[in-house]
DNA sequence: TGCTTGAATTTTGTTACATTATTCAAACAA
DNA sequence: TTGTTTGAATAATGTAACAAAATTCAAGCA
C-alpha cells in the first residue's frame, strides 16, 4: 500500500479565526426550554443578517447599546425598554416615518431588483416589524437563509416573492423552501448626491 | 472531639425539581458575545415575572375582529342591525384599547396600592411597553427584581414610584436600586362580580 | 414543641470535549 | 509552469460534564 505523501507540517494551515457565522466570539448561556425556540429563531435571522451583510441601522436614540430585538412577539420576555427622557416637539420626520418605534429598522437596500418600485441600491429603507405582511406589501424577507427584498404576493395559497424588475427573476416559494418575513417596508430614503 | 450526630440518612431531603428561578428545564445554548447582554437582560426581565407570579395574558391573535356595536345617542331604541354591515359606528374593543399590538400585553393587578387610580386587585391592565414612560404615567417597573405598578414621577433628577392609596409607601428610586420600566399602563378593566 | 444542622438533591454558570467545518500549502498532475 | 488534489492544522459549535451554590427537610438536639 503506497503511503501518500501529501501529508507533513502545513504551518498557516488551518481555519482563520471569527471565520464563524457570526464572525465574533460565542459563549454559552443557560436558558429556559420554553424561550430556546425564539432564542434559536432570532439566531437563524441574526445570522441571515450577517451572512447578507446586511447593514442594520437602529433608530437613533438607543446610541451605545446596539440592543437587537431578541425575542419576536410572541414571547413575553421583555425588550431593553429605552426609559428616558422626552424631547418631543421637534424632528418631525421621525415621527412622520416611524409608527412603532420599537418595531423599526433601516435597512440599506442592495441591488437593483425593485427599481421598479423606486428601490435604488444604496436606499435606506423604513421597516416596520409589527406590520401585517398582506399580499401586495413590499417585504424584507429571509428565504432560505437569504435576505431579499420584494414585493410579497399571495395567491390561492401559493405565495410568491415579486421582483419589480425584469431583469430578475421571482421566488417562488415551495413548500420545502423556507421563509421568515422580516418586516414591512413603510418608506424608501433615497439620496441624490 | 465530639462528632456531631445529626448526620444519617434523610430521604426526602433534598432540592425540589424546578425549583430554579425559571420554574421549568433549562438549556444551554451558545450565543454570539454581542446579544449576551440583550439576552440576559431579557432573561432578567422574565425571572421577574416569574417571581412575582405575574399572569400574563397575551392579546388574542387572531379573533376576527371582535367590533361590538357602540351606542353613542341616548336613545338606545333597538339594537343596531347586525347585518348593517357596513362598519363606521362600530368599535372593535382591541382596537381601542391596543395602538400597538406587538407591544401591548394584560397583566393581571395585584394588591390595592394602586386603588386611587382606579386599579383594584384582579383587574386587567392593558400594558403597552411601546410607550415613553413619562412623568405622571402609571407603569409597571421592575424593582431590584421585583414587579409593580405605580405612578412614575420624575422631578429634578430624581425619581419616584408613588402609590395612589395612603396605606402604601412611595417608592424612592435611589441610584443604586435597580429600576426596569417594562411598560406604561393605558387602560384598567374591572369585572364587577 | 421548636430550633439547628447537615445530608440529599437540584440548579446554574462554566469548562471540557468530540465532532464538524474551514483554510491553505505541500504534493501531485498536466 | 500552472492548476488541481489532498490532508494537516486550526477554529467553530453543540452537548456533556463538572463544580459550586442553592434549596429542602427530617434527624437530632434543647
Amino acid at each position: 500500500m503506497q503511503k501518500s505523501t501529501h501529508g507533513g507540517v502545513r504551518s498557516g494551515a488551518g481555519r482563520k479565526k471569527n471565520s464563524g457565522s457570526f464572525k465574533e466570539k460565542t459563549k454559552v448561556l443557560r436558558v429556559p426550554l420554553s424561550l430556546v425556540d425564539s432564542i434559536q429563531h432570532s439566531l437563524k435571522v441574526y445570522r441571515s443578517q450577517i451572512r447578507s451583510n446586511i447593514e442594520l441601522l437602529l433608530p437613533q436614540d438607543s446610541p451605545k447599546s446596539v440592543d437587537i430585538p431578541i425575542f419576536t412577539s410572541s414571547v413575553q420576555a421583555g425588550f431593553p425598554s429605552p426609559a428616558d427622557d422626552h424631547l418631543e416637539d421637534k424632528l418631525d420626520l421621525n415621527k412622520y416615518l416611524i409608527q412603532h418605534k420599537e418595531a423599526t429598522f433601516f435597512v440599506r437596500a442592495q441591488g437593483d431588483s425593485m427599481l421598479g418600485a423606486g428601490i435604488h441600491s444604496g436606499d435606506i429603507l423604513v421597516v416596520d416589524k409589527s406590520l401585517q405582511a398582506v399580499s401586495g406589501k413590499i417585504v424584507i424577507a429571509v428565504v432560505d437563509g437569504d435576505f431579499t427584498v420584494k414585493r410579497l404576493h399571495k395567491y390561492g395559497g401559493k405565495i410568491t416573492l415579486k421582483a419589480e424588475n425584469d431583469a430578475f427573476d421571482d421566488i417562488k416559494i415551495s413548500s420545502d423552501s423556507e421563509l421568515i418575513i422580516w418586516g414591512v417596508v413603510t418608506s424608501v430614503i433615497h439620496r441624490c448626491g
